[in-house]
DNA sequence: ATTAGCACTTGCTCTCGTTGAGTGCTAACC
DNA sequence: GGTTAGCACTCAACGAGAGCAAGTGCTAAT
């Protein structure tokens, strides 16, 4: 999701514009009223009459900064607008100690899982920002394993857990038509732990399947049924997880003005799959990435605007953390929010790590 | 929670005056609309004039099973007449067969968690309701180990799983100061499982607890490690499980007319803590019960109905399950569905324990 | 006891001025 | 030539009033 590349020309705009443009979207972000000439030119700090500002107005409609509800209303910033302030205007704020020390909670004492940090993060952001929040389990493809165990739950279960480097646990049922036993098992768990600790459970997945196609002839018993058993529990039949907060706080908030802008939204918000998805895509770049309206790919999210940013041990990038809220959000205050709560949450689930 | 008990005689109510309510609640549902008596009179099979409705409308009203708006407004059926209607004059429906089996899809094939079962089943009631659905985990208290084990996963975490009876499967860390081989941890397995395999958690705790008092001179190293661990392991640190789905829906329906409503509801939603006390409150009674508006204890909920039922395994009632929905919901409707959820989510998870 | 008839109540909708915020343009100003 | 004051114009929002429709309550007739 590349940024949309602007010829540099069309946005040759001089100081005094910009900080119009600025004060204009400062404005909107502030009050979400449309904003007129004479008010603003009250707030502007440079005295400018309520006159020129219309003259700079209509010049930044022609580029395509603002728009107007109808002709006696006020100006709104587009999303190219916000774009713009994003890019090249506002300061990202530094966090003040209190939101600092609100987000480092997110690892308090006696977090023992990682899902529980997880979870904790997207309660924070939510809290913190009033938006939706969203983080992603880190992903299973380059997750490491640490260990894996069977455990014969009944005649015909097993109950596997994989406990990965980042210190994820995943448990997962097999049957089993044939009788094997603890012991037997446990030298299964042995091998397969002796074999593949440390690698990714991409790696491991692929390694079992070529494993699959050799000459069984040269298989023991115990390859065979480890084998048989790692296919089964590295198997990606896990629905992607997704952790998510807050959504209700878009509906408390009437940010959203239509209730219809809102249904739309939450059945997006419901279907996991997609969120991911659009999630993953971004995962490629780093940093506090955004995407303001209609530059989002997925249709759901084109009246919104979605910060996301991923969080990391020292090897590799885990997983992505964001925040969905209104194209008029506070941008310097949720910017710093989120990349602050990304690096705690790297350095959290590193800490989480074993090595 | 137990029903108002009103006296019998001010509910006495002849049969014509009994018809003309449950036609009103019936039109009431159907319609969400005020119910006039000209209208009314149309629709029932027994031609009665709009006059003489009016003035069953009349006594009705005195009775408080009717309310208006305002004087010139159709009448509106009470939390009490939906009480009176839910108790005597409903004949609950008997399932479609394709109600029936997209019930039954709960249990698919290839669901081989309890966690996925019970979440399932939130989401199959939300889609067939459209309703908020809520169903409980099986309660730990009364879960029966099925079998314990300790994984050791660095030098000083070590991963308890506890595998109930029921099939819930349970992850926790526990952090060690001093060292334990992952031998020494399988005879403490080994050594726990054998003491306390088919028994109650809540039994297991108190076991343990008494143990601790107990002249710890008595005790060879295995015993006493086995102790500390098992209290760990057993302790009640876990938050109360609960799997929603379909709030949602509550939002998309403008069954809830003010968004105002739907926001306190919401924020109900978010404090998972109270539903589950809710729920909890109704575990003693039998069957689907159902609370009406007013009769809610917990008041973000006296706006709605809460319609639960149990489920169970042959031996214990493990949980609950219900929906949350508009007070005017169509009872005939709702109330088989969540009773022959509950008894195809009983046969689910019997069929999962292992014995 | 039931019903027809009628006066009355009340919310809803439509229309039509009025108001006020805001623009766009033109002409004057520095 | 950029900036500003002034003025006509636009348009949503608000409120009052008229008309409408649904529904009640009461009274008198059946």
């Amino acid at each position: 999701m590349p940024r949309p590349q602007v010829p540099e020309s069309q946005n040759q705009i001089d100081e005094r514009t910009q900080l119009v443009l600025q004060e204009i979207v400062n404005s909107y972000i502030e009050t979400t009223e449309p904003v007129g000439s004479r008010t603003l030119s009250k707030q502007l700090a440079t005295p400018i009459s309520p006159a020129t500002i219309r003259n700079i107005m209509s010049d930044l409609a022609e580029l395509g900064f603002l728009t107007q509800a109808h002709t006696s209303a006020g100006r709104i910033p587009t999303d190219k607008a916000f774009r713009y302030y994003v890019d090249s205007l506002a300061v990202a704020d530094s966090l003040t100690e209190e939101l600092q020390s609100s987000i480092q909670k997110l690892s308090a004492k006696g977090v023992s899982q990682v899902e529980e940090l997880l979870s904790n993060t997207t309660k924070i952001l939510a809290k913190l920002t009033q938006f939706a929040c969203l983080v992603t389990a880190p992903k299973t493809a380059v997750s490491r394993l640490q260990r894996i165990e069977f455990i014969k739950v009944s005649t015909s279960k097993i109950l596997v857990i994989l406990v990965s480097k980042s210190g994820v646990v995943r448990n997962k049922f097999i049957e089993m038509t044939e009788k094997i036993s603890q012991d037997f098992l446990n030298s299964i768990s042995a091998f397969l732990n002796e074999q593949f600790r440390n690698r990714s459970f991409q790696e491991i997945r692929n390694q079992i399947l070529e494993s699959m196609v050799e000459d069984k002839e040269r298989y023991d018993r115990l390859l065979a049924q480890a084998v048989r058993l790692g296919k089964k529990a590295f198997e990606v039949s896990d629905p992607p997880e997704l952790y998510m907060d807050g959504h209700l706080n878009l509906l408390m908030s009437d940010a959203f003005g239509d209730r219809n802008d809102l249904r739309g939204l939450m059945s997006t918000f419901e279907r996991k799959g997609q969120i991911m998805e659009v999630l993953d895509n971004t995962m490629q770049a780093d940093g506090v990435r955004i995407y303001i309206g209609v530059e989002n790919t997925h249709e759901g999210l084109r009246d919104c605007t979605l910060v996301t940013a991923n969080y990391r041990n020292e090897n590799n990038v885990l997983g992505t953390l964001g925040v969905i809220g209104p194209i008029h959000m506070d941008y310097q205050r949720i910017i710093p929010v989120v990349d602050y709560t990304s690096k705690i949450l790297s350095q959290a689930i590193t800490r989480h790590s074993y090595d």
